[in-house]
Formats: C-alpha cells, structure tokens, sequence
DNA sequence: GCAATATATATGAAATACCGTATATACGGG
DNA sequence: CCCGTATATACGGTATTTCATATATATTGC
C-alpha cells in the first residue's frame, strides 16, 4: 500500500498534464467531487478522466471512496504538506484559469450524483 | 520577446523532469549558477545540462547572463510568485532531495570559474 | 438474475520527451 | 587570426505519454 515518498519531480510529474493539474485544483476549493461532477466540469469523456484520476490515485495525490455506486476523490490526507502547498499555489494562481471549470462545477452542481447524502 | 504567461500545468511540465528540478531548486538558495557549476552539481554531461537550461530559458522560469566566457542563470526576476512559492517548496520538501548535490555544489566552489569577479 | 448507470481498464496508434554523440558558436589570450 | 575553453544546438533513436475506442467491473433497483 505505500509508495515510495513523492518525490518533487514525481509530484511535478503528476501535475504535468493540464487534465491533472485541473483535477487537483479543483479539489483544492471543494473537499471532494465525484467522478460525473469531474468529467462536466472539465468537459471531457469519462475514460479520459477515470485514466488520470488512476494514475493520481496511485501516486497517493488522491484519495477515492466509493458511496453507493459513485466514487469520490479528494486530496489524499497524508499529502505531505509541501505537495499541498504546490497544489494550492497552482489553484489560486491566476483568476481566469481554472475560471470556465469552476463554473461549469457550481452549475451543474447536483444534476448527477443527488446532494442530499453528500454528508 | 513576451511568452503567454505561465500557467500552472506548463510550469509543472517544466519541473517534472528530474534535471530540470533540481537546476531550479538549486537556484533557490544560491542567486546563481554558472552551467560549469551546475554540472558539477549535478553530475551530468554538458549538453544535457544545457539542452535543459534552454527549455527553462525559453519558458522564462529562468534567465541567463554571460560575462566572459561563463553564462550564470538565475531564477527570472518576473517569475509570478506563485511560481517562485511552487519552486521554493520543492527545493525544501526533503532535506535527503538534492542533498548530494547541494554537497557537491559546496565542495567544488571555485574550481571552475573563478569567484573573484563574482560581483 | 437482469437491466441501467457509474466507473475502471485494455489496446493500439500518434505524439512527445529524453538522451548520447557530433558539431556549432562565443569568448579570451596569445 | 588561431587555439583552448565554455556553452549551445542539431540529429537520430528509443522510450514514454496520451488519446480514442472498445470492453470490463461494480452497484442499484426490479
């Protein structure tokens, strides 16, 4: 189950990817976000979001549970803290990055996976 | 002369080769480097280095400077403080990262390019 | 068990990145 | 001007990454 420490070009490497580094500054702001709301706010096809999720996944950046027949990713808890400090730098680098995502996030908000049993 | 400006997935690109991230965390506690240096530190051939310095070059994460026959980088002046706070953390994730090279960039001091005209 | 939805993985092709070697350019000193 | 040192770029080959498409797995409700 462990990986080996993440290294800064291992963790550079997994943010190299705009998919990628779109994914984890999204969850910088919202605690965790299941997969539909994932592939609406980035607009791309499901396989292409579930790949780079996995590879994030593996690298411990994220962190899934599975809630019924949804799954939900967040920033791995043990994130070691400089490796959130990057990710929350590239988040809140620039306003219109990331602009048209967070968007598309807030509108969509609850058209899949139903918000109530989101605890 | 301008670049669009530095987005996040385009920095972490430019750090998330292993040469590439250590150059930059190098030049984080030394204000610069000359290529003789660097490759010292890095014990690495010289056009390995160098095809890397040009691709930050080109990104204008870093600038060059040659007097006389050495050329000295330097993190850019206009790096958008994000990005400086992105190459800081790196460079002080782990004590054990770059650890071996910090020493040798220690040790060897002066044994090229001489110090005296260092202004 | 079966259908429907959500998510994950496999496969092969196309693009990209990286490296070693060879060569080119720039500077300084005779 | 020619030479030696420092640095940059060109070239070709290999490895890695990414994608689209197809398929597999998991969960829920019937």
């Amino acid at each position: 189950m462990l990986n080996d420490p993440l290294t800064p070009p291992a963790l550079f490497k997994a943010l190299a990817d705009d998919t990628r580094a779109r994914i984890c500054a999204l969850l910088v702001d919202s605690p965790e976000l299941c997969v539909c709301e994932l592939t609406g706010a980035l607009a791309l096809s499901q396989p292409k979001i579930s790949r780079h999720l996995a590879l994030l996944r593996k690298l411990n950046v994220l962190m899934d549970e599975r809630r019924g027949q949804w799954v939900y990713y967040r920033l791995h808890p043990d994130l070691p803290a400089w490796a959130g400090e990057v990710i929350r730098q590239a988040a809140h680098s620039q306003p219109c990055w990331l602009e048209a995502q967070r968007a598309r996030l807030a509108g969509a908000a609850a058209t899949c996976c139903e918000p109530p049993a989101r605890r």
